[in-house]
DNA sequence: CCGCTAAGTCAACGGTGTTGACATATTTGT
DNA sequence: ACAAATATGTCAACACCGTTGACTTAGCGG
């Protein structure tokens, strides 16, 4: 009878999927963390009604990280060079680790089954097989460069939230307390207590990963040394 | 008075960060979790004794973490070559984390400080100047090499804990269902598909491991190409 | 219009880390 | 050697988490 033709009457808070999985993503971009009460909260529901769409808090949080990574293989620009790409990927992946690092946490530990990771896997099997690579190679190295970006990024962004819990600051991490060093016991430490203290995660991130690639360039070119540059795209 | 000349008299079960740390591993070294509860069960005292000899729980889980270091350090053969030490040290990480996953798991996130840390710091930093690498290069390749032994063979256990959690096996974790994969919109997955469901973490995280060894051996030969062989150890 | 099902609500459970008040053992100061 | 002080173990409770079951209600199909 209203002007609405769709759903009125509102009296109880109308959830679906999509709108859970979009307080989710808001949630952990505010840095808080995801729990059925705050999404119950911010949906203006009650907290357990969110178990009528999703059957438990695991998939919920496999449903969202599909979405990102979904969203990150859509933002690769796919007329760049196969290298490129994956280098995209890889600081894209990062980027997302930080922007919502309640649920990348995790992300390492789950396999989303969904088209966001679909995609992603088909755009790096791609990438490499147009380095040049070998049928073997190519999982061989997916294998290598997917866990890489998967497990740092996240682990990354978990110590983050780690660090933000307590006071410390991120960047001590790595080397801590670089001048009360026991020099004979550690000789090497102490050496190299100074490029220590100015290592820093981006740094040593995008560093793996060039090296990877690199890897990857010298494969494709001991399979096929001759070929290797004509299959550049 | 009595034969015992130090402490004597244990009406009260007597802990020390020694026995709970021990108590500790042996929990996680049978599958079961660290919680406060049931150390104090497995130690015969009150769980929140446990707190008079640790901060909390994160000083605990550092300090296990630390002494598995330790003794992942003392195992490695310091008479074999630079490549082969660093190798049996990555092993070694993902024998741990197999052995310990309910440590190994946020091992990643922390930087215990300890000894047991500075020590395999120390080892690797050593390798990496065996090889012939400039200062430089040899904290960028730890950087790399050192967090990616810590989050990848500690998010290998974490999968195995969420895959025990459900009935689900770990191997299909890389790819589940191989067969009902939409060709046309993922290509290269499809196409892969047999090589991707023969993938194994082990096999991702020792092909990791070489690659990086590799890619630390060139690095040596560019930088000083006619003397990298001499520095052999 | 009836009845069925999907969806939101509410109260409660068991498990987690952590805290504060208390009790007792052990060490220290004189 | 005795009293004071400190360290350590105990107990009850809190807040937070995911999850479940019983219920109520909205909306749709016959």
């Amino acid at each position: 009878m209203a002007a609405n033709g769709r759903t009125q009457s509102r009296r109880r808070a109308q959830l679906s999927r999509d709108s859970i999985l979009e307080a989710a993503l808001t949630l952990t971009a505010e840095g808080e963390q995801v729990t059925f009460r705050a999404l119950g909260g911010a949906l203006g529901a009650d907290p357990t009604a969110v178990y009528r769409h999703f059957r438990d808090k695991d998939e919920l949080v496999r449903a969202a990280y599909d979405r990102i990574m979904e969203k990150a293989r859509a933002e690769v620009d796919e007329s760049s060079s196969w290298r490129e790409q994956i280098r995209q990927l890889a600081i894209l992946s990062w980027e997302n680790s930080e922007q919502h690092p309640h649920i990348a946490v995790d992300a390492p530990i789950l396999t989303t089954g969904g088209p966001g990771e679909l995609g992603c896997i088909d755009l790096m099997l791609g990438c490499l097989r147009a380095a040049g690579l070998g049928d073997r190679d190519v999982v061989r190295f997916y294998g290598v460069i997917g866990s890489y970006i998967l497990s740092i990024s996240a682990n990354i962004s978990a110590q983050k939230l780690a660090a933000a819990d307590q006071g410390t600051d991120i960047n001590t991490a790595w080397l801590y307390d670089v001048s009360g060093i026991d020099a004979t016991r550690y000789p090497n430490v102490a050496a190299s207590r100074y490029e220590l203290g100015e290592l820093s995660n981006d740094d040593v991130y995008l560093t793996g990963i060039d090296v990877l690639l690199d890897a990857v360039e010298a494969a494709a070119q001991a399979e096929a040394p001759t070929v290797a540059r004509a299959r550049q795209r």
